[in-house]
DNA sequence: CCACCTGTTATCTTATATGTAACATGTTAA
DNA sequence: TTAACATGTTACATATAAGATAACAGGTGG
């Protein structure tokens, strides 16, 4: 995951949807892209891989997306699973057998990685989208006091 | 960072150095290259970083690449740090900031972001050349009871 | 029926990692 | 001093992945 975003736009939908009683109406992939300021493929791409992950339910021909659950119950973690790779980082897999070293560095990488991997798990579980929804809903008072 | 994975061969580097005194005698790139399966120059070119972080020692024409610090000083975050892109998720910064969604998500974001690699941080702090060191060894007598 | 939507697939462009080659320059030993 | 070999750096080709965009089958609702 190096130049990725799509993790940023996956929370983005999220974001909007939860937010749509506050301050959006239209639902429709093409208003959401439009905030993202991309195209309305790609939302409904990230959106498919959020409903078969049980965080949006939406239908067909419908402009009616809404979240399966409260905001205080989706976390970065579930947005993460639903749209990244497993894997924060990657082991060679193709060291050299015949040499101790690249023979055994493999496992030692997992463990290591496994134990990183673990500790940034327990932290994205902690973020809500309830968290993300109300600094979004703040910056933007501060911004349009009035509105 | 999605197929990558330089820290991988960045770390086995620095394994293969650390294990010299133990198993190996060979310190050239190509030599190391070997180990990875990989070939001299990626070698050269990862070590070029390691040795502008401070991590490695070495001179033109002479395969005599050492630590500049002890295994127990070498942690898996001074390799990233040396190695990697500093951010483990990337904020979409070219959201619309006609919208209040848009216009606020990316400090919502970074703000979460920042916890996560914070942890994720702290957990490769703990990690050092050391542990990894001792894992390889210990793998590879489990390989070669008798070597 | 028609305008609009979702869900899915395909193609193009661009960004990045890696493989590979090349070369200037330093080192060492015969 | 010369040959063999090393590092350090740059350039280029290739493979992979993300994102932009277009297309279209099929659902929805006025």
């Amino acid at each position: 995951m190096k130049y990725s975003h799509r993790l940023s736009d996956a929370v983005h939908i999220l974001t909007y949807i939860g937010a749509a009683e506050i301050v959006e109406d239209d639902l429709s992939s093409r208003a959401i892209a439009g905030s993202i300021n991309s195209n309305p493929s790609l939302v409904r791409r990230l959106m498919s891989s959020l409903k078969n992950a049980g965080l949006i339910t939406s239908e067909p021909g419908r402009a009616a997306v809404s979240l399966s659950k409260p905001t205080t119950e989706i976390t970065l973690l579930d947005v993460y699973k639903a749209i990244e790779e497993p894997d924060l980082f990657h082991v060679d897999e193709e060291t050299n057998q015949q040499c101790p070293i690249g023979a055994n560095i493999q496992s030692a990488l997992h463990k290591a990685y496994d134990e990183v991997q673990q500790q940034a798990e327990i932290e994205m579980s902690k973020i809500t989208l309830k968290d993300i929804v109300k600094d979004v809903v703040n910056g933007n008072k501060k911004h349009y006091p009035n509105g």
